[in-house]
DNA sequence: TATGAATGAGAATTCATTCAT
DNA sequence: TATGAATGAATTCTCATTCAT
């Protein structure tokens, strides 16, 4: 009610944050549509509805705003990842559960795989400066690496598993057909977004992990 | 002997060809190294020697240099596949093979990997036009298709594999690596491109592609 | 009072459209010395004494800017038009009253008649959305009709006469002169702009239009 | 037959003059349609269906073509109105003979009109040069002197007419009409080129021209 | 916190013109 | 006489960023 009048402190912070949010949202929209280098910072704002004066009051410039797009980025699906709980699977169900929920999250977020080739096409420098998205990530790779462990001592996986290069392997198997599925399907004249085309590309994927990680 | 005085038509022919191809080598440098929206024209030019008005001149403008750059990288990887003669080799030494050599064509052209993340940012608008990158690629589905056909009638390969969805698998097995090795390397902390690291990623390709290819 | 620590909103639209008004004049005299193809975006901007990203920033781009000059031009010449009040004066001084006005507002405002030929150059398509335009007109003809009926009517002028062939002949008359006179002075090799030569068209061309007017 | 060999000297010439000749029309019409700024050498060669450098081979450049053109303009609309033989026709008849010619000339050379607006938009500086130009004029001014003063003695006509005035008049009244059609056809919201409304036009511009000259 | 106005440095593209043969 | 290749100087337009309040 004094809003009329005066704000609150308080509600200045709030409408702080929420112009925030609103601002990397956007962004976040923008650099996975045009990349980097294709982006428009007036494009944001309007995407916004905010000035774009105020773009650069929060986030200083459009640098600075790809890394905080980016480290929200990491944030967000190592978020979900552990969310994933995958220790409390048994070894096989929790690797088909980790490459289920990879294509999932990307089909989902089709702006992360745009982010990443953006970061990756400036040789990663936006993560340069955040070691938060370094720590993010090694709680992965270690309960991956557990999973092997345990999936070896029952005698059902294969030892010898590096829990980082299946990882990437996972990724790669989702990231390449999903990143690419423009040129892909060009090329191959055939649609790889069709639901049954997804769901092929999903029972391909498990053969092939569980397939290379199972003993024999 | 007329050389001193006077060049030959197919002297000038050639003269313009060397042109649009120094033009093309150029583009495809600073398109790889910066994309396609943060490429400039201007260096384009200075990378190749010539004129910045040369480029319009053969090319018409910054979209369909592209188009042709891309066309181009098309090309030459179609061409290296086929110098493969994959067929003259046993099923299980030729899907080997073929993962060796993407492996190596992605780690000697990089810029192979980012002119295709950028023609995915725009939705593979630049293929479009070009049947012939299409034409150029249905060889190489077809000879994979017919080697996994010896495979299983020989009983070495498990059946029913689709040729495009393991040849999509072993590009992205190495694509994901080498695209997203510079984030992979600052979140995982350890160097993907040492040549420990590559030997170890084309040894579980390898594990990897063959394990899930080969019965039981 | 707080003029001078801070300008009140309506100050700072006012800026903004003095801004567009500067702009819009320093156009004005750019397109009609040069015409549209050989006016030039940055002498646009030196004459307004402003940045050249302005004009775009108001304008949107070239095209835009004459289409706004040329809505200008028409409105500035239908409000001298309607000041004039010709339904005040006796048929034959009100079109007398035309003939003179239409000749001096020509002399006045040189650059009315090839900002016209620019845009009749180009097909009119500069008047295309322009519904405002079409709206101005509409009150002089219907004006120049009922002097024409009235002095029928009193028995002074002859019948049948069409207000729009009168308009533009009236026009026509003066507009041929004025707009030609660099080929004119330089063929007939004798200037005719000079004050003398003015006064004798303008007695003219009073001569042939109330001789056609008048009747017998 | 020798043509395959050698051309004779004379072939030669005529194949130059030939050249000379198209690009002289390209060039017309191209100018007539963009105006001097707005035309492109480019376009010219390719109207033409030759080469570029070869319209600089024989004009020089932009400015040296736009003064051919215009001189050749003003030598065909001469030659035509010296064909129409005023003198040997009734004064009234000559008169009315001279309305009609301008306007079906002007009409059936619309691009005459624009070459005229560009020449006279630079300032006519394109005639400087050529007085060829100014001696072409003078026939057709003493002719209508003759025709005046002829009508005047027999008593059909008023006296005291410039035939200057009278030529500036008649031009004017076809060509505002003509040269800002659209403009004009926009804003009056009628078509003004339709065949009913120019046979309008024509009707009316005798009776305006002929009102005036004729004695009561 | 929020915003409309303004700007300088570039970026793509164009254009008349010339080179070399 | 004729031509394809090449160029430098513009020219329109864009973009991230800052000013002033």
């Amino acid at each position: 009610m004094t809003r009329e009048t005066a704000p609150a402190p308080e509600e200045r912070l709030r409408d702080a944050d929420r112009s925030q949010h609103t601002i990397l949202a956007a962004a976040r929209d923008e650099f996975a549509e045009f990349g980097l280098g294709g982006a428009r910072m007036d494009r944001i704002a309007t995407r916004a509805g905010l000035n774009k004066r105020l773009i650069y009051y929060y986030f200083e410039d459009k640098e600075k705003l790809f890394e905080a797009v980016l480290e929200q980025a990491y944030r967000h699906i190592r978020e979900a990842e552990r969310a994933l709980h995958l220790l409390d699977l048994k070894p096989a169900d929790a690797v088909r559960r980790l490459v289920e929920f990879t294509w999932n999250y990307y089909l989902d977020h089709p702006e992360f795989l745009t982010l990443l080739n953006s970061a990756n096409l400036h040789k990663a420098r936006h993560l340069q400066g955040s070691q938060r998205v370094r720590e993010m990530n090694s709680p992965l790779i270690a309960m991956l690496g557990e999973i092997l462990e345990r999936g070896r001592k029952e005698g059902s996986f294969r030892g010898g598993i590096d829990p980082v290069q299946l990882y990437v392997s996972i990724a790669g198997l989702a990231y390449f057909y999903l990143s690419n599925s423009f040129t892909l399907s060009s090329i191959f004249g055939r649609d790889l977004l069709s639901a049954k085309a997804r769901s092929e590309r999903l029972s391909h994927m498990c053969d092939v992990i569980l397939g290379y990680v199972l003993r024999n």
